[in-house]
DNA sequence: CGACGCTTTGACACAACTCAACAACCGTGG
DNA sequence: CCACGGTTGTTGAGTTGTGTCAAAGCGTCG
């Protein structure tokens, strides 16, 4: 939050997590990103289908990545918050796989693909830790699948928050009691593969059984113990230092 | 399949899929995937929470990534297949964030994961090709994603058929008409996210309608152009060449 | 030949969806 | 400051796709 520091960016602070950095890397890393620019909630960053060799660093506000489908419904597959890299995949794979859009207004940087390659080669620590950082959005798909698809709904639902306190936690966005959340019942139906409407009927059975409330774009933990147990969430696949 | 250029195995085939190698690559590339050895059906390769160093080439065989859970039941992410890299995300996460089993016996050479990232940084053309192939691997997890949870059952199945027979195609193993799948219905039930019989529900429709039959462990294609309307598939993601 | 793994079939149950109508909220402009 | 329109949230009734359970058939391999 506080970053007096120009070369201490959210990225910056999420790769310190994997392993200390040098100046010169924490220099490099604030050089290729360049001039933040702000994008309005509900506008959209990439599309599918585009080819990219652009890379967003997301420094502040809240974004989704997501599919479209023919049938006119959507599978929202991530939200990359402050520190996440979006495209950088689709920088790899020369078109996008999927699309994002901002969910609130949002302040992104850019950085050439181009410049992420030579990364890997110039600054092999650096350049590892940006693989690690696409190897832990990859893991979160994987873990988002199982999610969607084995558990019921206020497992599912509970899981989720689980899982986003926890990242929400790591670049200091949320306490053990709440954090700004500002999703709506509709995007958390298209995360979560419900409707709207029973979105609604779960939220209020785990406001019921006291676990979590969601009101006004905070969500508030009542019970963290409870939570954890009713979702079987593990945590630590998001946050390792060797 | 014919393989007598000791340099050109399944993986160095698929990466010449997305550019061309010279002679040093290819030879670097061979050096590197060292004895192939024989795993059994059945017999688990990597597990989860495993802090692997090593990455699994696979020379032959099916393979099978899932994560297990508390209650019993199991998500499968993913089908390596020849010419796939296995746990190439988990040597950069260090620990593992899903398990993988043979389903039939398979080969597979084992790679350090230190000679990746040297790969990286010494060949750098080949490294992005590495990249690439493992940014395509992640595309597929968000197409399984999307598939498991904004598909009926029918479409589905539809739709992972036609992505699998993609896949298979670029590395020589499937027709147009027909291909080898030793997928049971129970294995096809933890993938897509049906109980058994429900596939088998399934199965039989689609034979019914005169699309796809899987007998004895061949998949007949008996009408790929309603298959992919059916499913509502776009290929292309697969299968790029700059 | 028996056993085990896989497939096939049927009856029934339920989690989650759809549809529909209404209520609360919120930013915007008069 | 209030009126308004659009978005978001709330509630209920009826429907359905898919799951569960149970039992029998069929290969094939030791």
């Amino acid at each position: 939050m506080i970053s007096s520091n120009p070369f201490d960016s959210a990225l910056a602070r999420k790769l310190k997590a994997f392993l200390p950095l040098s100046p010169d890397e924490l220099k490099w890393l604030a050089e290729i990103q360049v001039t933040p620019r702000v994008v309005e909630r509900g506008k959209q960053l990439t599309h599918e289908g585009q080819n990219g060799h652009r890379v967003f660093v997301l420094q502040a506000g809240w974004t989704y990545g997501y599919k479209d489908l023919p049938n006119g419904g959507r599978q929202i597959v991530s939200f990359p918050i402050a520190g996440d890299c979006i495209g950088l995949r689709s920088a790899l794979l020369r078109t996008a796989d999927h699309s994002f859009s901002a969910l609130t207004d949002a302040v992104v940087s850019s950085v050439e693909a181009e410049d992420i390659l030579k990364c890997v080669t110039q600054f092999p620590r650096l350049g590892t830790a940006i693989l690690w950082a696409a190897s832990r959005e990859e893991a979160l798909v994987v873990e988002h699948l199982v999610n969607v698809r084995r558990r019921n709904a206020i497992e599912r639902t509970a899981h989720f928050f689980m899982a986003l306190a926890e990242r929400l936690s790591l670049v200091g966005l949320a306490t053990e009691a709440e954090f700004k959340c500002p999703l709506t019942q509709s995007v958390l139906a298209d995360a979560l593969g419900l409707s709207a409407t029973h979105v609604k009927r779960v939220l209020q059975q785990l406001q019921e059984q006291n676990l979590l409330t969601l009101r006004k774009g905070r969500a508030h933990i009542h019970d963290l113990a409870g939570l954890r147990k009713l979702a079987g969430f593990q945590g630590g696949y998001l946050n390792q230092r060797d």
